[in-house]
RNA sequence: GGCCCGGUAGUUCAGUUGGUUAGAACGCUAGCCUGUCACGCUAGAGGUCGUGGGUUCGAGUCCCAUCCGGGUCGCCA
């Protein structure tokens, strides 16, 4: 067993002492990070979450069995008491923030002993996630996760100092809610007082949010755990944390405005980045035409440029056909890569695009003697002069084409835009790439269902000029919905909401609720907002996703302190696991082993 | 549900065409060492090659199944 703390005090962080303290006797607590045993002269650092000391045992000077010393081992947790004495010059450790003095101990404590620890300790570690993950205790104290969760920590700050400055109020809402199918899956949880029925942990507290804002809360905020059973993926959690914020009376400049400032407030403090404002906007549209996404990454070109007036009368069915069915053809011109991409590469890129539907992807390279491809004997020369006039085409330079729907030629030519980006490095580290996207379309069809679905949520607010289309042509509504976009990926998102009861209804029934479900399911919300509702919007952002980004790291669990891994489970607390009996007894639960 | 990648000492990895007793580094254990900080020196322990089956005279290596982890498509209002 270890020692008790007894009358010892802390009198400070391991790393906060400095040059200034030379002289000061001490008390510091930690664990042993590493030992370096000399015989009659011992080494220890001690680590704490501020950082390293360095602390010296020599048996001349020390009180107390000086095989207790000897005994100390990685992990064990002492409590040394001594003298901060400045290093000889030789001696001074430079890698170290406090490498120019150490503590010279008198007196040690060994708190509690330690196992030794399934991996080592230490920063860039080259440990499998699997492991990090079972024994994530250890893993968190290697301080680059520190720094994640210290990083983490700022934001969460730097958000609430602001809007609590900007007049937003912190307002708890249920994590027990009513289940709605819309959607993603909901995580059920079972009632025990109602046999057979569930309650719903939230996706997001949209309508509650909502109905603050008919109480008159004008402005709320919360930071947020919210809850979707859906596949995991490097940037999409289970449970996850949003910055969750509505706005009464506003529009989506007003709640863009605010929001830059947060940004730029946010960027400046935890990260000491100026940010420009106004961030730069870009409708749904052009975001899609230029880049193939609704997020686009803009710190590289290769912007796509649509073919499909050039190539609809072509010769070339494979590029007419797609135009004739409504369809596009879509090319981007790989500037200067026609040597730097041999045939083999381009096979691989072409197998690339075909993970987003794509049947195939045609090339053009340019060379010195001429053009090289498999498509061009199939155009005429007035088409192929009309392409390379369109997409810039000079000696050098390779031009992909994609054909097909709109949305495989998209989403196939936007993410080879990243895989070229990534693979020709023109993506420049620790830039920030801040931009709205605008005016997304309100619903999308729903091949499966068949039936237009809300692209953002159902209480989406149509812009003025669109309203009229809503019942005849939804497809052709745009939203008034915003999302910002860091760097490629979109880390928040919000609209103006519906706010008149009538509207509401015309917009369930744009998707095809009957008014019997639509008041079954949100009832309560439409019943609300018959008394009297402001007009309103709001944002959400994704923290850790947001910390992921300026943390400068690929993956969202290196973000939250105890993730689940891609199945959804825990590895270090196995859940979820099976439940006794009894306890499915009290929920009236059968569990259909079969299934 | 589909596709791709990975699993060999505690950890990170190597392991040739299927061929002797499966190696290295770090860590760990013991001893020595008063200025180390990747301490050093000496000695040592440590392996279900993810699991199960198959092919073979012989499997870490080949085949099948399966489990675990990662990436991704679908999915994520």
């Amino acid at each position: 067993m270890g020692e008790l703390l007894t009358d010892w005090k802390r009198t400070g962080l391991c790393a906060e002492f400095t040059e200034s303290d030379i002289g000061k006797d001490v008390t510091l607590m930690g664990w042993a990070n590493t030992r370096r045993d000399l015989g009659a002269l011992i080494f220890i650092d001690l680590r704490d979450r501020s950082g390293i000391m360095q602390v010296v045992f020599d048996a001349s000077d020390f009180k107390g069995d000086f095989s207790r010393v000897e005994s100390i081992r990685s992990e064990y947790v002492l409590a040394v008491r001594g003298k901060i004495v400045k290093r000889s010059e030789e001696t001074v450790n430079r890698k170290l923030p406090t490498g120019t003095i150490e503590v010279k101990v008198r007196e040690l404590k060994i708190l509690s002993v330690a196992q030794t620890p399934p991996f080592e300790i230490e920063d860039d570690t080259k440990v499998r996630e699997e492991l990090r993950l079972k024994y994530r205790y250890l893993d968190l104290r290697r301080s680059e996760m520190q720094k994640n969760l210290m990083l983490r920590n700022k934001m969460s700050i730097c958000a609430r100092k602001f809007l609590d400055e900007n007049g937003f109020m912190e307002i708890e809402t249920p994590m027990l809610i009513k289940s709605t199918p819309e959607g993603a899956r909901d995580y059920l949880v079972p009632s025990r007082i109602h046999a057979g029925s569930f309650y719903a942990l939230p996706q997001s507290p949209q309508i509650y949010k909502q109905l603050l804002m008919v109480s008159g809360f004008d402005r709320y905020y919360q930071i947020v755990k919210c809850f979707r059973d859906e596949d995991l993926r490097a940037d999409r959690q289970p449970e996850f944390t949003q910055i969750d914020m509505e706005m009464s009376f506003v529009e989506a400049d007003d709640v863009i405005a605010l929001n830059e400032r947060l940004l730029q407030q946010m960027f400046k403090e935890v990260m000491d980045t100026d940010i420009t404002l106004p961030l730069r906007r870009f409708t749904y549209r052009e975001a899609m035409d230029r880049f193939g996404s609704d997020k686009p990454d803009t710190r590289f070109g290769l912007e796509l440029k649509d073919l499909s007036d050039i190539v609809e009368n072509s010769a070339f069915k494979v590029f007419s056909s797609v135009v004739a069915k409504g369809g596009s053809v879509r090319a981007i011109n790989a500037k200067g890569c026609a040597n730097l991409l041999a045939r083999r590469e381009i096979d691989s890129l072409v197998e690339f695009v075909k993970i987003y539907g794509a049947k195939g992807m045609a090339w053009i390279s340019i060379r010195e003697d001429g053009l090289n491809s498999p498509i061009t004997k199939f155009m005429t020369q007035e088409e192929i002069d009309a392409i390379m006039q369109r997409m810039d085409g000079q000696v050098g330079d390779i031009i992909f084409f994609v054909g097909d729907k709109n949305k495989v030629v998209f989403d196939s030519l936007g993410n080879l835009r990243l895989k070229l980006a990534e693979r020709l490095s023109l993506i420049k580290e620790g830039t920030f790439d801040l931009l709205w996207v605008t005016e997304f379309p309100l619903v999308e069809y729903n091949e499966e269902e068949k039936r237009y679905v809300a692209m953002h949520h159902p209480f989406t607010m149509p812009m003025d000029e669109d309203i009229e289309h809503l019942e005849s042509a939804p497809q052709k509504v745009r939203a008034k919905a915003y999302d910002i976009v860091l760097n490629g990926t979109e880390i928040g998102g919000g609209s103006i909401r519906i706010h008149s009861p009538e509207l509401q209804e015309k917009m369930f029934a744009a998707t095809g609720f009957s008014s019997e479900k639509a008041w079954d399911q949100f009832g309560y919300m439409m019943e609300a907002f018959k008394y009297g509702t402001p007009p309103h919007g709001g944002l959400a952002y994704g923290l850790d996703r947001l910390a992921m980004i300026l943390a400068g790291r690929t993956s969202i669990r290196d973000m939250i302190a105890f993730p689940k891994v891609q199945n959804a489970s825990c590895l270090m607390s196995q859940a979820p696991t099976r439940v006794d009996k009894t306890q499915l007894k009290e929920l009236h639960i059968k569990i259909d082993e079969n299934s």
